[in-house]
DNA sequence: CTGTTAGCGCATTCAT
DNA sequence: ATGAATGCGCTAACAG
């Protein structure tokens, strides 16, 4: 019923070596016969058997992008750019040709489903995964993710980092790309510092997320560094400056709604608060309505920042003072990477810098 | 090398169709075999070939979803939602058991590389296929659609249309879920009328798209009942009433940008605008800043309305008026339907209502 | 409930 | 430059 690649062959009087040969490309092949096997192609309009071609040379076309979480802009962005370099930019013709299939997988942030992808994908011996986003931080699920890298690795798979830290063992993967969150963190804070705030309160990101972690981090390292602090992080804890980092720190999830709740939470636990930093843009949004609705102005009662520079951001009224992440960029690096279209990295790791950016949601603190 | 399905047999010393059985657990196995078979896939580490079960099953637990703008969360939350339904849960066991792969595919908009998806997706046999979003309206590209959907039907996989009109031959596809973009729009138009607003400026998104049109022609329906426009789509044109409907009308993308340009080229061709539509609520955010950068408030100078109601909307300054999608709950049906978990709407078709949300970005004109 | 037997459709040796 | 033959790893009848 279906047409086959010995259909195709009867029809170009050639044997379906042939007919395989052209198709692939990858084998010289007499242009006249070459024409005679592609009109046969168009005439039987013929399509390759994904599977049986899989099968027989034992790798797919098919590239996995992983993102936490598909309906946020951040992850859009990365999947979109990495798939463009992926997918190359189709011939045109619609028939296909040395494509590869570039899909994202959305895990949802759920560990399980994280793995349950990388199975499937090991499973469809993809041939190539790219992995974004900040990793859980669970030591366990860490260890599984990297044992199965390690294995879509030795099956000839090839894995890439976007947008999330190097692995323990970093043997499996092709190239790490990270954001340098800590830095970015460190100087947004150092931004508020500098116009003047003191009583700074962060609404973070979940729990166990590199991201959080590092952002939280460099917030820290600048707070401390500001003698705002007390103890740092593993450091031997010493009473605090006057108030403690944990009462003015509420975690929640990357959406806009955490954003509101936990700035309302802030809010209550230390009215004397002079700035919000968010986790992300997103969250900074949320942060916003939260401080309007409780009838204060941005910038004059209280400044809002976020984080990534997401291209709603610069819209927000007032524009939001975040720190860029050249997402676009990295995902497209990492979709080249890839594809072996790009060397790795010294090391295989890079570290992708964050630009602080100023704009109206901050100004210093009211007298 | 690479552990194979015989390998489990042996070591479960059972038959590779017995192993095979319990993996696909479509078949009735002895619980005590089952359990040997299980432990021996662990001991063994064993993962199915996906390509070589596709092969001798003639199908993949490939679904793909098609959108175009991965970036924009007007798919993101389509996407997300289908993908919940179609991936599963996870069984947490990472060990991905009868899942389906459920991936999206980011065309950017380009019909060519819709067209390629759509080979590339029926090359791997998938299972199931969602195309989200407005569909371009050339009348070539669309034929090759259809047929290529068709040939995907013919071949067992089920087609699913997620926000975008029904296909002229709708009996390729399992089920059409449309959103009533045109009642939407009219009934967006007519809340501005209602306020008083005459001098209304379109911000539409790009040409020969069914989403744009049928936006455009609501709000159009809405301003000719109001005897503000002259003759009709298709109607034989008679002298407009003052101004014509183009030269408030300029198509651009569905992106801030546009947004923002295409207002501002409105303000220059009619200073007298009172309100500005635009295509979606990302165009909307664009508009609202030029208006303010001309040095106009919002509402108070121009009232601006936007559509899909994405999750940032709300929180806009002020918050925006805009035509409210369903876009979660029609994924997740999206999603359910292309499982076959779901019974498909009568006639294959159903159209998804658009609520009308009035919020701060409008109000009446000055006097 | 379980084993045996045949392919699924293609890529790839090895010849020629 | 092309053809012939082999097997990739699995599922699906069919037996039993």
């Amino acid at each position: 019923m279906t047409v086959t690649l010995a259909d195709v062959a009867a029809r170009a009087r050639v044997s379906p070596a042939t007919v395989s040969r052209v198709l692939n490309g990858n084998y010289p092949v007499a242009a006249s016969t070459r024409e005679r096997v592609l009109r046969a192609v168009d005439d039987l309009d013929y399509v390759l058997n994904g599977p049986a071609s899989s099968l027989a040379a034992a790798t797919s076309d098919l590239v996995g992008i992983l993102v936490n979480d598909i309906a946020d802009p951040f992850f859009g962005i990365m999947a979109g750019a990495a798939q463009t370099e992926i997918g190359g930019p189709g011939d045109g013709s619609g028939r296909a040709g040395g494509e590869k299939l570039a899909v994202v997988c959305n895990t949802g942030g759920s560990p399980e489903r994280e793995l349950t992808y990388l199975t499937l994908l090991q499973r469809q011996r993809a041939a190539a995964v790219v992995l974004t986003g900040g990793a859980v931080e669970d030591p366990v699920h860490q260890a599984a993710v990297s044992a199965k890298l390690a294995k879509l690795a030795d099956a000839g798979t090839r894995v890439v980092l976007c947008g999330r830290p190097p692995l323990p063992d970093g043997e499996a993967v092709v190239a790490a790309l990270a954001f340098d969150n800590r830095g970015g963190g460190r100087r947004l804070t150092e931004h508020l510092l500098s116009l003047g705030h003191r009583r700074i309160g962060y609404v973070a990101g979940p729990l166990e997320r590199t991201t959080t972690r590092h952002r939280l981090e460099g917030h820290r390292d600048a707070m401390r560094a500001a003698g705002l602090l007390g103890g740092g992080t593993g450091a031997a804890g010493r009473p605090t400056d006057g108030y403690d980092e944990e009462r003015l720190t509420v975690h929640g999830p990357y959406d806009r709604r955490s954003g509101y709740d936990a700035t309302l939470e802030l809010l209550r636990r230390e009215p004397e608060v002079t700035a919000i930093v968010a986790a992300n843009d997103t969250v900074a949004l949320g942060a916003c309505a939260a401080v309007r609705d409780r009838g204060l102005r941005i910038p004059e009662d209280i400044s809002v920042a976020g984080f990534d520079d997401l291209p709603f951001s610069v819209d927000a009224v007032p524009a939001l003072t975040t720190v860029r992440l050249p997402l676009f960029e990295a995902g497209a690096r990492a979709g080249r990477l890839a594809m072996g279209k790009e060397n790795p990295p010294p090391g295989g790791i890079a570290t992708i810098a964050a630009e602080l950016m100023v704009r109206g949601s901050t100004a210093p603190p009211r007298a």
